[in-house]
DNA sequence: GGTAAGATCCGCT
DNA sequence: GCGGATCTTACCT
């Protein structure tokens, strides 16, 4: 479970800072998620951005809500949200003293507690498609709204530490994945080459339902 | 009060 | 490669 190579705790002041800026940053930290059931760990392969007001992709683009209060509170917390109706994703939030914004968790490599992750993620045939996708990652971790607003300096539940970040040019960036809005900005960062990372899908409107 | 669209994933063809 | 699942949120009247 406990990874030697995790390293030291992110300190609060990592977090403190826009949303782009962090980003690339938390590829190849280790994110640590503890729950009664057991423990998890995984090597963060592929982030994404998100800002404020400037941001028509952000869901802190309209302004605070109850669904994304937490993008406006601390640095260094958990936001977790539903949607499709049926999946969770998690971010980071950075900055919002000045930046309100946050950084989409969208794949990581389980370096522990795999055989937990795998329970959980039953339809998973392959161990690098485990957190394979932003959904995924939840799943596999054990996350779900109950993790909205967790504190991921203090812990105890979710823990990132300093882990084994990859050299600088392997880190590679690109358009954001299924964003309506704003898909010319090269927000999406990841891991060249890495097997966990998620396959780029450009926004596809859904038709409605026929009647 | 109604409705359209969504920071997705899975199974089937 | 394509379409269905499933429900919350936010915007419109």
């Amino acid at each position: 479970m406990a990874n030697d190579d995790a390293g030291t705790p992110l300190p609060r002041t990592f977090y403190d800072r826009p949303a782009p800026e962090v980003a690339p940053d938390l590829l190849g930290r280790t994110l640590r998620c503890t729950l009664p059931e057991g423990t998890v760990e995984l090597r963060i392969t592929e982030v994404e951005a998100y800002t404020g007001p400037d941001d028509p992709a952000s869901h802190a683009y309209r302004g605070r809500t109850a669904r994304n209060a937490v993008m406006f509170g601390p640095p260094g917390h958990a936001y977790v949200y539903f949607t499709y109706g049926m999946h969770f994703c998690v971010n980071m939030v950075c900055g919002p003293a000045l930046h309100p914004g946050g950084v989409l968790l969208r794949a990581g490599q389980v370096t522990g507690g795999a055989d937990l992750a795998g329970k959980r993620r039953s339809s998973s045939r392959r161990e690098h498609d485990l957190a394979q996708g932003p959904a995924r990652l939840a799943v596999a971790l054990g996350i779900d709204r109950a993790q909205d607003g967790e504190d991921v300096v203090a812990g105890p539940v979710l823990q990132l530490f300093t882990g084994t970040p990859p050299a600088p040019e392997l880190i590679r960036s690109g358009p954001r994945t299924g964003v309506a809005t704003g898909a010319d900005t090269p927000w999406r960062f990841w891991i060249d080459g890495d097997p966990t990372v998620s396959p780029y899908r450009a926004h596809v409107p859904r038709r409605r339902r026929t009647g």
